[in-house]
DNA sequence: CATTGTTTAGACCGATGTGTATAACTAACA
DNA sequence: TGTTAGTTATACACATCGGTCTAAACAATG
């Protein structure tokens, strides 16, 4: 099939004056491909087959460009994290108020759920077919440190009094519009997520100032909760 | 082997008398070994092999037993559902308090979240790897079912002037629980659910309160908010 | 005792899994 | 022009997958 290479060295040599127009790498379209089959179907259950005959690739090109399945998987992933990381970002950056910024977080969610091939998240999808210390478990921990920062940094700006517990909160309202999403196909958990937060926000702000007024009696919100585990 | 015939032999006998000491049949040796395979590592990962070498059983038992792995894998989340509903059930009908049941349930995931092999909702993890039309699918359609109408009939006794919204909001806390719980090796996600679901049953009462005295005007919490998505 | 239902051990099947080997071709570049 | 990196097609090795089959032993019951 000559003409596939024809069709390639156009597209390489296009590269530097329009470079998103060039015909993709092996490796490219093998990643590509990837994502797309083990987040739609879960990463047991497409072997490298699948994988290849999806990107339109030879089984040579898959072993030239990664070491084997686990490489794959983890740039699979990392890959994921990245985009997802940017969008995020995107969101947030695009609002200066604190309390925005926060709520921000929950409206790309939302547009995130709306996407008709959405099928939860990726680290949680693999996390549950992979053993504990596999190549996914890694890469979600890696994720979840992110995660955990975000809120993190966006609790404190927003002058909240005990910023780690917001964030905590934060993150399980996250995690919880995520799951939701998932396993019931219902988008507007985002819409419940934001509404919460909104509350929370509402009364961690509300708490601070209490504790300033009440001279460092624990608010309601602070208290200790009896606990049975 | 006629030992392990013995040992049966005393184990059916046993029955009558004292039903738990007896051996377990073949089948439910089955079932519990899938049920802990299945859910430590993965129903993909785990062939029926390893299921049958861990229940100490022979293959052709399995096949007696089950028509297939998947019916073993319906069973196991069948299993799982009924498990976990009595569970659940048992810490709610220790109250009498309407909130004090809504709270009983996050209570209970506390308990569940502190077992050392606790690896998240096997139907989230099950669905993750699973085709949508799937026997695990359908499995957790049937639990979210359940779920659902769990937290609506709770909300609904707790005298919420919009008991599906406050329902959806529960629901949200209780996967965010299980997922952040999961992801995070952090059995305290409970804690902050609860402590979350006090706000919202705080705000829920307040709300009802609110629009008995402002005559139909929609308080915070009803008030729409905008989305991007 | 004979029957019936349950269980065992193990051989076996075809399909699929990851990964390797080879030989040839293309494209870019020195 | 020759070299090298990237890519293709194909065959193959070897393990594991879900599942079938058989022959025999055991257990409970009538």
């Amino acid at each position: 099939m000559s003409l596939l290479y024809l069709d390639r060295s156009v597209a390489y040599r296009g590269g530097v004056t329009k470079p998103q127009q060039r015909r993709r790498t092996a490796k490219e379209r093998i990643l590509l491909a990837a994502d797309d089959l083990f987040y739609s179907e879960g990463i047991h259950s497409v072997g490298i087959d699948r994988v290849i005959a999806h990107a339109g690739v030879a089984k040579g090109s898959l072993y030239y460009s990664f070491t084997g399945k686990d490489e794959l998987v983890h740039e699979y992933l990392t890959h994921r994290h990245g985009k997802w990381a940017e969008r995020v970002t995107e969101g947030i950056e695009s609002h200066a108020d604190p309390r925005a910024r926060v709520l921000a977080v929950y409206e790309v969610l939302g547009a995130l759920f709306a996407e008709p091939d959405y099928r939860g998240c990726a680290f949680m999808n693999a996390i549950g077919e992979a053993a504990p210390d596999s190549v996914e478990a890694r890469a979600a921990m890696t994720f979840r440190s992110w995660v955990h920062k975000l809120f993190l940094d966006l609790a404190t700006d927003v002058g909240s009094a005990e910023p780690q517990q917001l964030a905590d909160t934060l993150v399980l309202l996250y995690d919880g519009a995520v799951a939701t999403a998932q396993m019931d196909n219902a988008p507007e958990a985002a819409r419940t997520a934001r509404r919460t937060a909104e509350l929370i926000l509402d009364n961690a702000m509300c708490a601070s100032v209490e504790a300033d007024a009440n001279d460092g009696m624990p608010s309601p919100l602070v208290g200790e909760v009896s606990e049975t585990g």
